[in-house]
RNA sequence: GGGGGCGUGGUGUAGCUUGGUUUAACACACUGGCCUGUCAAGCCAGAGAUCGCGGGUUCAAAUCCCGUCGCUCCCG
């Protein structure tokens, strides 16, 4: 089952408060998703995510496909089974995996051939394997088979892409036989502003209980990205959601918001934590600079998350400079605790009919960092 | 006392035999930056040694020769 409904609509601006029901639980939009690619938000446990709020995880299949193996899925029940997660899942399809392991695929109308990243097996997946296989991973939310292309890129390619992702988006919604999941479609057409009109539109004839925006945030100028999503989101149906794909620094998450998106993932978070780069309400910084060496200050002083009350600066720095993986869960914990609150704080705001200033203010705090 | 080996950036090494593609290379450490549907405990960039010291041979020496100092191993 699959049910969305707008809750609060913000008067200043698109903002809203959605809910969606799915068969693992309700969650309240807009929401942020952690990348949980693998079957794992990398180093964080399902009841640490819980604790620091989140609430819907990502997988991905493509990477589920290859390892463990539908057959190991399959056994286990299921991915919230095998990992532990009875909260909402949402898979993608892969069809980023197109994209950013280029190298690896060939695409042609019928699907998509690949070898393998890990044994160079040959694969095929094809919009209706896509959806085999996400039924059996059984997310709640699940993602057409699309072309996401890089930028920039010669508008004929993006054509191409944009009219073989409605296909393989028809061809995904035909396929599909268990009715408890929902299937997204997905809007393509890069910063083409009359491309992303057919595929808006085109998708929308499809009808679909969400619809997602791919192809974003793949190097294009961020003034570029908000001129060509603003006015594409007129033509996505207001009562479905709608989900920006891998947008995920703070200030595009609270500009998004108030152009009506609901729901965001990212790799940013938990990939900076990785790498030392912390999140705060001061703007970034990277724990590894030596000035951090004897800051025995938490790491954002206005943030009440579990790391911040308990451990330093010097001492997360130290734990990354000599490899110790505990620098990695705090960082992440702390990393993903911040972008939720945002997203918490914006919620708040547009309950308390207060969200235009709060973007004002938000904004303009970010540019001054 | 006799004999051998080794001394090159912060650390560990390469180069030396057959002097000249050496403006001395590499790894780690160090400094900074990047990361946006995660092949990412990753990537990029930067600083840092005139080759133990002195002398010699040569157009040219980290590289060959002599001396010297230090460390180290073996014999006594």
């Amino acid at each position: 089952m699959f049910k969305f409904e707008v809750l609060i609509e913000d008067k200043k601006t698109k903002a809203r408060i959605g809910k969606a029901t799915t068969s693992h639980g309700v969650f309240e939009t807009p929401v942020f998703m952690p990348l949980a690619t693998k079957g794992v938000v990398k180093t964080l446990s399902p009841e640490e995510l819980k604790e620091i709020g989140a609430e819907v995880i990502l997988g991905n299949t493509y990477h589920l496909y290859l390892r463990p193996g539908m057959e190991v899925i399959r056994e286990a029940k299921g991915l919230h089974n095998f990992m532990h997660w009875d909260l909402p899942i949402l898979t993608d399809s892969g069809g980023f995996q197109i994209f950013s392991l280029g190298e690896t695929f060939k695409i042609n109308d019928h699907g998509v051939e690949f070898k393998s990243i890990i044994d160079g097996s040959r694969h095929f997946l094809t919009p209706e394997t896509v959806i085999e296989v996400q039924e059996i991973l059984g997310a709640d939310i699940i993602m057409v088979l699309d072309e996401c292309v890089p930028y920039p890129v010669d508008k004929k390619y993006v054509q191409e892409a944009v009219l073989r992702t409605l296909d393989w988006s028809a061809r995904c919604k035909k396929a599909q036989k268990r009715e408890n999941q929902a299937l997204f479609g997905i809007v393509q057409g890069s910063m083409y502003q009359d491309l992303r009109r057919l595929s808006a539109e085109k998708t929308v004839e499809l009808d679909f209980p969400g619809y997602a925006l791919g192809g974003f945030s793949v190097g294009e100028p961020h003034d570029l990205m908000f001129g060509v999503l603003e006015p594409t989101l007129n033509y996505l149906p207001g009562n479905k959601p709608r989900y920006l794909m891998g947008v995920g620094n703070s200030s595009s998450l609270v500009e998004a918001i108030s152009l009506g998106i609901d729901m965001f993932d990212c790799a940013l978070p938990t990939r900076m934590a990785r790498n030392g780069g912390v999140l705060t309400s001061e703007g970034r910084i990277n724990i590894r600079n030596a000035k951090y060496l004897k800051d025995f200050s938490p790491l954002d002083p206005n943030c009440c998350c579990y790391v911040c009350k308990n451990y330093n600066r010097a001492y997360i720095r130290h734990l990354l400079n000599v490899g110790e993986i505990l620098a990695h869960r705090l960082l992440s914990w702390h990393n993903l605790t911040y972008i939720i609150n945002i997203i918490n704080e914006t919620k708040s705001a547009i309950k308390n009919d207060s969200f235009s200033d709060f973007k004002n203010a938000f904004l303009r705090k970010e540019c001054n960092e």
